[in-house]
DNA sequence: GTCAAGACGGCACGTGCCGTTCCGTTACGC
DNA sequence: GCGTAACGGAACGGCACGTGCCGTCTTGAC
């Protein structure tokens, strides 16, 4: 993806920038949030802004993701259940609770409605947490944990599709017993043990 | 949940309104979407939507689900995997493809970012779906065609999450053939085979 | 050391839509 | 036939948009 479509610029004065943004979107919540009102506590023109990001959405997560680079990095103890229940754990704790929770589901609902919002978070969110997932979990497959063929996007869409399921459409709360159940249903299979 | 929260009133000014905002959102998206675009092209006071609906958000789903009220009921031939195919290729083909893909599709952004949109997607839309699949699986469970101790609402959330996840945050198409590898794997479980 | 180029903060502008108010008209219940 | 309520339409003040135009400050080439 095109670099520019996204700033990651280093200078202190984007730093600044982002943490106004930070700040105001805790404060105000993403709808309320107003590039006026981010250069006016940044202590910025507008144009500065403007210079930097295409738009409200393309700030707001450069400022969030940025906030965050810790990257979720995935264990290996040798056991699959017990690596996937710790990683998933993290990231729920992580991007599920207070105070990054409406962040990263304004974050989400604005990819709804940006295409180029969309891409971005793929680019520098999705796509690197799905490949480690994949990564650990084709390692797994190899050490005879998994279903040999399994699909091992098809299983990565499995383990975090009702997570997310969980945290945007029904709003229930993730609790670690839900993660428990939900890991313990998806290795036994939905059908009947023979 | 109150009732006055989203309009559902059946007059036939009500009905032009909600017409005239998906002609709208069709033409515009639900971003570029104003109410007195709507007023115009239904030739209506904005003070009488205003009098209907409290919000954009509001009417908007109102607008989408009263135009669809399909109730994308389950078929029941007795085998559940045929069934639950059935079902979700109907509502896949309904809700995330043209014409209506980018409509759900900003229906579900809208409601991460407007508690009282989220309440009225889940009362009209997400809570009957999600009884009606979960009365399917209690029927197959009786009939020993799924575990016995499988909790039914961590089903659905099994056999929903990944589609919503393909469809919200990876963009990934979403084909028949991966609905079938999808159900498949679900019913075999990830873990290797005894 | 000088100086041109560019980024900057600040201010103002025109535009679009918000949600509300007002006005004169129409439709309906009693 | 009369009073009430909803109506279409126009206008309102307010806010944030994105874009100009200042005068200042920083920086790098020579």
């Amino acid at each position: 993806m095109d670099a520019d479509r996204v700033n990651t610029h280093t200078d202190a004065r984007s730093e600044t920038i982002r943490s106004a943004t930070l700040e105001l979107a805790q404060e105000l919540g993403f709808a309320k949030l107003s590039i006026e009102a981010v250069a006016a506590r940044a202590g910025v023109g507008k144009h500065t802004i403007y210079r930097r990001w295409p738009s409200k959405g393309a700030l707001f997560l450069d400022a969030v993701l940025s906030s965050h680079e810790t990257i979720l990095e995935y264990p290996d103890t040798g056991d699959i259940v017990a690596d996937l229940r710790e990683q998933i754990l993290a990231a729920v704790e992580l991007l599920a609770r207070p105070p990054l929770d409406g962040l990263f589901r304004s974050l989400l609902g604005e990819a709804q409605q940006d295409a180029a919002i969309s891409a971005a978070l793929n680019e520098r969110f999705i796509a690197p947490q799905t490949q480690r997932t994949i990564d650990r979990l084709e390692k797994a497959r190899d050490a005879g944990q998994l279903s040999p063929d399994l699909d091992l996007e098809l299983a990565m869409s499995i383990l975090s599709g009702p997570i997310y399921f969980q945290f945007l459409i029904t709003a229930q709360p993730l609790t670690h017993d839900y993660i428990d159940r939900l890991l313990a249903a998806l290795f036994a299979g939905l059908g009947p043990r023979p």
